[in-house]
DNA sequence: CGACCTATTTGATATCCGTCAAATAATCTG
DNA sequence: CAGATTATTTGACGGATATCAAATAGGTCG
């Protein structure tokens, strides 16, 4: 096999209109929505993502990242790849290193979703 | 105002700094806004909270909600209270009926967390 | 009170999820 | 290539969760 194509197995497109709007949520929108908020709804994760966009160059190493959070390599292995399959996190292999870097405009997408100011 | 006292078991006072502050993420902190995210993050409850937001008196019954996502009613009843205990929705009896409404401040202060945009 | 209606709780079940240890993969260095 | 280092995958396990049917609670009206 080809190996791993782009990723996001999970994340459609981006999804959808604010939920205070007066269309109700068709259930594809709900679902994509969904997933997306699943993803970030772990205290492990939030805390992944955090500490990611508090580095200088907004990307973080898993050997940094496993013991800020205090679990095995597996686990937080574990966890970066749900993220990444969100679409929240990419990752970049450089030289035995993966890096991850957060995708800014994933989470802010679920912000102006959650955003009910004007519905 | 008379009558449904706070019923918040679940979530913590509001919190907490934006993701995209340079502060990191306490363990409390990530755990009470997992908590309020994972509330939210089922297509079913999502369809829910957008129902109710999309009725014109913002209010809705557990009788025009159970039809409406098309599952029976103690699944309604289940996700209603998932989402009362997180303090996203309150409840309020009148006769035979009971009725939902969302508090905004609730969602809205998941979506400022969640909004990087001067992080 | 007693029949009836609506909503929630209880109990059961199948699935998903977070975690770790052990095995495997990917990469660098000698 | 062989050894060392970092990261991911696999397998196992306990705990959470979404769902339904059946039982129960809360409330109205005859």
């Amino acid at each position: 096999m080809p190996k791993t194509l782009p990723v996001l197995i999970d994340a459609s497109p981006l999804c959808c209109t604010p939920l205070g709007s007066t269309d109700p949520l068709s259930e594809a929108d709900a679902l994509a929505l969904a997933l997306r908020l699943k993803a970030l709804a772990d205290p492990v994760r939030l805390r992944l993502v955090a500490f990611i966009l508090a580095q200088a160059d907004l990307e973080a190493c898993t050997c940094d990242l496993a013991p800020y959070v205090g679990l095995t390599d597996p686990t937080v292995s574990h966890h970066l790849k749900r993220l990444e399959s969100a679409g929240i996190l990419a990752k970049e292999r450089r030289g035995m290193n993966v890096f991850y870097r957060v995708i800014p405009e994933a989470i802010h997408a679920i912000s102006r979703v959650l955003d009910l100011t004007g519905g």
